[in-house]
RNA sequence: CGGGGUGUGGCUCAGCUUGGCUAGAGCGCCUGGUUUGGGACCAGGAGGUCGCAGGUUCGAAUCCUGUCACCCCGACCA
């Protein structure tokens, strides 16, 4: 490929919409165009960065024993109607209709197309197990696309389904799907992603991982253990608290604390500790609006997904209006209207002289004992984990927060599809039984971005070897001297003769500094100039994108020099070798 | 959906407060010339319904109303 005949506009200027490098970094490459909201097109350049990715993921999945397949992106209802996620799922699912009335959803994911697809397949216990998985786009009407690639609506996904009689066949499966998926991003240059217990969220089951790579833009936060190998989302990151005793117990009484309506405000205006208070968030539920009050101790904040799976429906943050069964500002357990469900979080277990809300305007208690003012008090875990916070595996104070990237997934989902979409087997001994399924996602174009955000410096991305667009990118320096572009040319035709990638430009009238700033944009590992300069001393030059090489290297040996590095270069992501 | 911001050649932006000649600059693009190792220089050129609609006015990129789109924060989220 010569840069001169390459699709796509490169250019100097940082795109003002572009808030995150790798974005800036893939438009002023020419990578992608913006088409509408979260929604774009591929140059030729990632293009071939995105084909990369999915043939390691393909060959990774077919090492597995996964098949590949192809499903739909538009949908009947019908199908989703089966499952129940044809109401179940908000606005992200995009429906529509055809010119028959008909009503059609665009895949966001495919369980039950992988369901329908397999039904009768899978009819024997004596075909499990098998795994399907196809890498297509999908579409999910997010409420707020952002990052460039890193979230949009239209993506490419690499999903798969595998089938199982058994829990323990599943778990088994799982596990090797675990080390692919961790083969995958170590050949794909980021051997640096981390997997974290995570949240199952709508897709029901009960284990899952999310393999994250950690990033400042990342969305999610990790839960990480420096002590041990303790790893979670923050959404499902256990917090654990332990209160010493620290005051004698008080008599319960209300004090005034006029505007005082945050917890730092009660706190400084009674000049006590606020690891002594007790702080109220309010929810509603989604369903009928009804209140959901979440204590927890002043210094901590709530883990919403925890109180959502614990009040077992969807919740937003409350509007309290004038006539709501609560006085904003002044919310406290002790004689709560009993409108209102609520929850104590852990972290106020075992104190016993608490500040709270007197649910009276202007008005907060002091000295309340939960054990001894509420009757029964119950405590559940709804904090979100703190900085040095206690780790729930090795019990040390030794939990730190990072941001990651989410860049796949791996759920064991269970019975939910095969059972709402009445799939079922005969087994040995003529019974029927549903399979159990697991699923396991990985965003192509994420992905992409994500290695760029993580691999880049001021002049443009540094792409690992495996998945860079091109393996050599060969600069011709003054191609309108004769000598100089013979050379260069029958480089070109050496290296790709023996089996190179090369990105050549020959560009005439292009000066090297606009050259350099191409290739640099264009992020390829090896660099090799050919120009008059060199070629007096008969030497080609030879660099990295890192610049961890930078050599001078004879002509004569000059094919055989980076055809070398290449192969040194792509041992660094060998897993067969590492492993 | 709530809050904030921005819409002016392909890109980055100025002009708007205080309405007034043919709407500007840099980058990019085209032609010719001089150049040639980190985004060159000279000369010439193409390219704009100033997001859209309505209003005020002798006159609107500029003021008013509405609307749309996008960006950021939040909500939401396999």
């Amino acid at each position: 490929m010569k840069v001169k005949s390459l699709v796509g506009l490169r250019f100097k200027e940082r795109p003002a919409d572009c808030l995150i490098d790798s974005h800036a970094l893939m438009v002023r490459g020419g990578y992608m165009k913006y088409v509408a909201n979260g929604i774009y097109s591929e140059f030729p350049i990632l293009r071939r960065v995105t084909k990369k990715i999915e043939q390691i993921i393909r060959e990774e999945m077919d090492k597995i024993d996964g098949q590949e397949v192809l499903f739909p992106v538009v949908m009947p209802a019908e199908l989703w109607e089966e499952s129940g996620r044809y109401t179940s799922i908000g606005s992200e699912l995009v429906r529509f209709s055809d010119r028959n009335r008909s009503n059609l959803v665009l895949g966001m994911t495919h369980e039950e197309a992988a369901v329908h697809l397999v039904r009768e397949y899978g009819r024997s216990y004596q075909q499990y197990p098998f795994m399907i998985y196809q890498i297509q786009r999908k579409f999910r009407d997010e409420a707020r696309p952002r990052a460039g690639m890193i979230r949009v609506r239209e993506f490419t996904m690499k999903d798969a389904y595998s089938f199982h009689t058994s829990q323990e066949d599943l778990e088994d499966y799982y596990q090797k799907c675990y080390d692919a998926y961790n083969r995958i991003f170590q050949r794909a240059g980021v051997p640096e992603v981390v997997t974290v217990a995570s949240d199952s969220g709508m897709m029901g089951g009960s284990v899952s991982h999310e393999y994250m790579l950690l990033n400042e833009v990342g969305e999610d936060s990790i839960v990480l253990c420096t002590a041990c190998d303790y790893r979670s989302n923050m959404e499902a990151a256990k917090n654990i608290v332990h209160n010493e005793p620290r005051e004698q117990t008080q008599p319960l009484e209300c004090v005034e604390t006029p505007d005082c309506k945050t917890i730092e405000e009660v706190c400084a205006f009674l000049k006590s500790d606020i690891t002594g208070s007790c702080k109220a968030v309010v929810y509603q539920k989604n369903a009928d609006d009804s209140f959901v009050v979440a204590f927890v101790r002043g210094d901590y904040e709530v883990n919403e997904t925890k109180l959502r799976n614990l009040v077992g429906e969807e919740i937003h943050p409350a509007d309290i209006t004038a006539d709501a069964p609560l006085v904003a500002g002044y919310i406290g357990p002790y004689q709560i209207s009993d409108q209102v469900t609520y929850y104590l979080d852990l972290s106020l277990q075992g104190i016993d002289s608490l500040v709270a809300g007197a649910n009276k305007e202007g008005c907060h208690y002091i000295g309340l004992n939960l054990a001894r003012d509420l009757g029964q008090a119950e405590y559940v875990d709804i904090a979100k984990v703190k900085e040095g916070g206690i780790c729930p595996c090795c019990g040390k104070s030794a939990l730190t927060i990072k941001r990651g990237i989410e860049v796949g997934n791996i759920f064991q989902l269970g019975t939910k599809y095969t059972k709402s979409m009445n799939m079922q087997y005969v087994d040995a001994d003529g019974s029927l039984h549903y399979p159990v399924m697991g699923c396991y996602g990985i965003g192509v174009g994420r992905l992409a971005a994500s290695i760029c955000e993580a691999k880049h410096d001021e002049y443009g991305p540094i792409w690992p070897i495996s998945i860079a667009p091109w393996e050599v990118h060969l600069c011709c320096i003054r191609p309108d001297d004769t000598e100089t572009k013979a050379v260069a040319d029958d480089l070109y035709e050496k290296l790709q003769e023996a089996g190179a990638e090369v990105i050549y430009d020959d560009r005439e009238g292009v000066r090297a500094g606009q050259m350099f700033a191409d290739a640099d944009l264009i992020g390829v590992p090896i660099r090799v100039v050919v120009s008059p300069r060199n070629l007096k001393e008969n030497k080609i030059e030879v660099t990295t994108r890192d610049k961890t090489v930078q050599e001078s290297v004879d002509l004569a040996a000059g094919v055989d020099y980076v055809l070398g590095l290449i192969r040194e270069l792509k041992n660094i992501h060998n897993v067969e070798k590492l492993n």
